[in-house]
DNA sequence: GGTAAAGTTGACTCGTGGTCAACCCGCCGG
DNA sequence: CCGGCGGGTTGACCACGAGTCAACTTTACC
């Protein structure tokens, strides 16, 4: 089994680095799960922080595609529905059982730097996101969909840490019904959604 | 220079250990701060993590007082206003050129597992929070303090993350907009805030 | 004057990130 | 056929940080 040991070295890292956290996790570990000794790695990859930094790189398009594809496959071609069903997407991630908050906000504290690479990738995650639900945003016709993005993004960021923090499995229903005013309060023309 | 050593190396942890993350903090760090030898820390503390506990405790302490003093001197004995306070003292905590995030939630993002010390102290800061929001609430007349107090909370713990992460200086804008929607419709007796 | 709290130095263990030298194996091309 | 190279191995090694220990000094108080 040669060549995508690479790839094997980035899922594993990923998960690790997610579960335990970058600094918590010895590269030991990960290599002990890919099965290659440390000489190898050192082939592969610069440093651990370079192994790190591919992690979030991949996560990171896997996280936008992920919820650019739900929402468009919930939102069923109505563009206001797609906005609503961010949350339900958020919903899936918080109730995932491996779920230990969001892994950009994870690394940006732990290295809280505004200069280094780590939280650099994050901040640029959380621009992405932004710009995922600014987009769907205007297709639903709100009057300001950068400052209604805004402010769904700030629920999500309180949702995660929320959940991750207090373990508290009612975060989700306080995120929707906030979500549901803000979304309401920037398209009006629309009524709130019923039984919601 | 004896006694109030202790109370100096909480100090100095909780300054460290806030700027840099408590795993990027080396022990020795800390004591260079205080001028200490190694062995002499061990008679005040078993470990590096009793330290930490010890100064999340402290600080833990601070910030309840701090959040309930100054809300109270700016409702000027009015709890709607101080209710709507609550994100005056929040912009003073975003504006501070030290901020960092919130102590608590990153070190219980930094010890993720929920049975560790660590996290069990964030979790015990954030319900504290919760209770002191619920108390305004109620004292503003709010017909569900807590589901107020919970969602505040949530918009709260999503700025600090915003801010920290992405750098943006116009969260707390994002953060008030929320939370004056939020409070007006938990409390529809009251007009929204003039010119706010 | 003896005890105890608080501090010092210096040497030590152990785990982890990271480096290096030397070697093995399979495959592909001149 | 044989050389090179990509991918892998082992084992020794360094630096640094947490934590321990022994031996000693200083201050203060009964």
């Amino acid at each position: 089994m040669p060549a995508d040991t690479r790839q094997r070295l980035v899922a594993a890292a990923t998960k690790r680095f997610y579960r335990d956290g970058f600094r918590g996790v010895g590269l030991d570990q990960v290599l002990a799960d890919v099965g290659i000794s440390k000489t190898a790695f050192y082939k592969h990859f610069e440093s651990k922080d370079d192994l790190m930094l591919a992690a979030l790189a991949e996560h990171d398009l896997w996280v936008q595609d992920t919820f650019r594809r739900m929402m468009r496959e919930r939102g069923g071609g109505d563009p206001i529905a797609e906005l609503r069903s961010l949350f339900d997407v958020v919903e899936a991630v918080l109730d995932d059982p491996e779920f230990q908050g969001c892994i950009f906000v994870n690394v940006a504290i732990e290295f809280p730097l505004p200069h280094e690479p780590a939280h650099i990738a994050a901040a640029h995650s959380k621009t992405a996101m932004e710009d995922i639900v600014a987009d769907a945003a205007t297709r639903a016709g709100a009057a300001d969909p950068r400052m209604l993005a805004r402010e769904l993004c700030l629920i999500m960021e309180g949702a995660y840490v929320t959940r991750h923090v207090t373990g508290n499995r009612g975060t989700i229903h306080i995120a929707r019904q906030l979500a549901e005013r803000v979304i309401t309060a920037h398209l009006p023309q629309v009524f709130p959604r019923s039984g919601g």
